[in-house]
DNA sequence: TGATCCGTTCTGTATTGCCGAACAGCGTTC
DNA sequence: GAACGCTGTTCGGCAATACAGAACGGATCA
């Protein structure tokens, strides 16, 4: 999407932006007149690019009249790349467990600059499916991991962030007050976990905690979700312990370490 | 790789091969030069490939010295497929379950002409990390998806598969010979489920069961994998109950039906 | 301090990827 | 029933552009 200034390859983005047309587009494929239309290029160029990408297993046709779906490719090279990936091959295992004492869908999140990015998903044997993206950067102000990566910046680069995301709201629950959000983030401090309570969709419920590298910088999350109704008070504080608990095992793996928080 | 007869876009299917070569490449990522000496180009043209592939997010340059790894967008990618795909997004929760149950590692193979090929897994929270590739055809003869995948075929069939995989040896446990193999698979359809006891990795026991759409032919498999000394004789028969009765809540959810088996 | 790597930039050339027109196979519609 | 409109596909020709190679600048090592 977004060109640099150094030289490209055109055909490469192009072809990239069919991949992306596709995986974003609705369930049964989408065929090569649409995608030329969409993309504004002839139709014989797109079917070039389209024949070297299902080539590659990046996309497949399905007949009849050949329409174009996301390829096993993309699943492999996803999950060679997580495998590639140091903290989720770290964190994969911690997740499980988690996800099998809690019964939650487990998630971790990188810290992208005050943003989570959640690179990895645990789902739990319970029947939510709430199919959150994985490896773009989330609103950070309505997730319990978003939460708990903000408690840990300094005050001015909350403020940054806060700018930049524009507090959105998202359902009646959502903070949009910079004020409000700053008290909050005060109280995951002290209780060391984060909750995200129907802030990013209704009915859903979520708690958060932080680990970190070496240097003691926060380098990210991992958040339990799950449906409300399935929380009580009490229940909820006893998974904000266990949270914490693997967030802090994580971090002890990484080899990282909790310090003190220096003053905002 | 393959070349079709067609026409295709060369520069793209460069960059794809980059793709590849750097999510085979060591974990430390791959520099210019190296990728520039693997692939027999300019280091310009490379260099220019690489940084479109680094807006999209398919790679990311790690300074210093610039050494390129895995991008997010892989697993975003990988991520958005796995949605896509109707029998993952059905056959997900249902191996939720079947991890949570069993402790074990689940995973779900698609019927490719025969062969197993892997389209996602859950990982159980025990402490085995198999890495097993997913999006690529498998050995069939060495584990169980592919084994009760195999029960399912015709005898010809069977054979066919069999001189195009070659029956390779993997461990000494290994079913090298088609006579053997077809006693296997009969014994299979007999139990129901197949079992894969240390054949494709020593200490590593799998147990798996079929799927079928609604025209009863067989689309798939899944299977549970453990290592070998966590399960006794009587565990291997409750655990086959255990996979099928999941196996066969999928070809439900699919709606499809177990037919009789036609005669081989 | 020299030498040898690295990544990056630049410019020219010819490769080649793109467009548009023409063809062929269906489904629909009038 | 036939003509139309829509597909996906193939083919030639032009020009955009992707590539190769040399030159530059920075780092690291000897």
């Amino acid at each position: 999407m977004a060109q640099s200034s150094s030289t490209t390859v055109g055909s490469v983005a192009r072809a990239l932006d069919l991949v992306e047309l596709v995986v974003g587009g609705p369930e049964g494929g989408i065929a090569l007149s649409d995608i030329a239309k969409a993309v504004g290029g002839s139709k014989s160029a797109v079917l070039a690019t389209l024949r070297t990408l299902v080539n590659f297993g990046y996309l497949r046709a399905v007949d009849p009249g050949p329409k174009y779906l996301p390829g096993m490719m993309l699943i492999r090279l996803g999950d060679l790349a997580s495998a590639h990936d140091p903290l989720i091959a770290v964190a994969r295992p911690i997740l499980s467990q988690l996800s099998a004492k809690s019964g939650l869908t487990i998630r971790v999140a990188r810290n992208d600059g005050g943003f989570p990015v959640f690179i990895d998903r645990i789902d739990g044997p319970g029947f939510v499916r709430f199919h959150t993206p994985l490896g773009i950067r989330e609103l950070p102000h309505v997730s319990s991991a978003g939460k708990a990566i903000l408690a840990e910046l300094s005050e001015q680069e909350v403020d940054t962030v806060a700018k930049e995301c524009g507090l959105i709201s998202r359902t009646k629950n959502s903070i949009t007050k910079l004020a409000e959000l700053k008290t909050e983030l005060e109280h995951i401090r002290k209780v060391g976990f984060a909750t995200d309570d129907e802030e990013d969709a209704q009915g859903i419920f979520c708690v958060g905690a932080t680990f970190f590298d070496h240097f003691g910088r926060c380098i990210g999350a991992i958040s339990a979700t799950g449906v409300k109704t399935d929380l009580s008070e009490s229940q909820v504080a006893s998974l904000g312990k266990l949270v914490i608990k693997h967030a802090d095992q994580l971090t002890k793996e990484l080899h990282g370490r909790k310090l003190a928080r220096r003053i905002g």
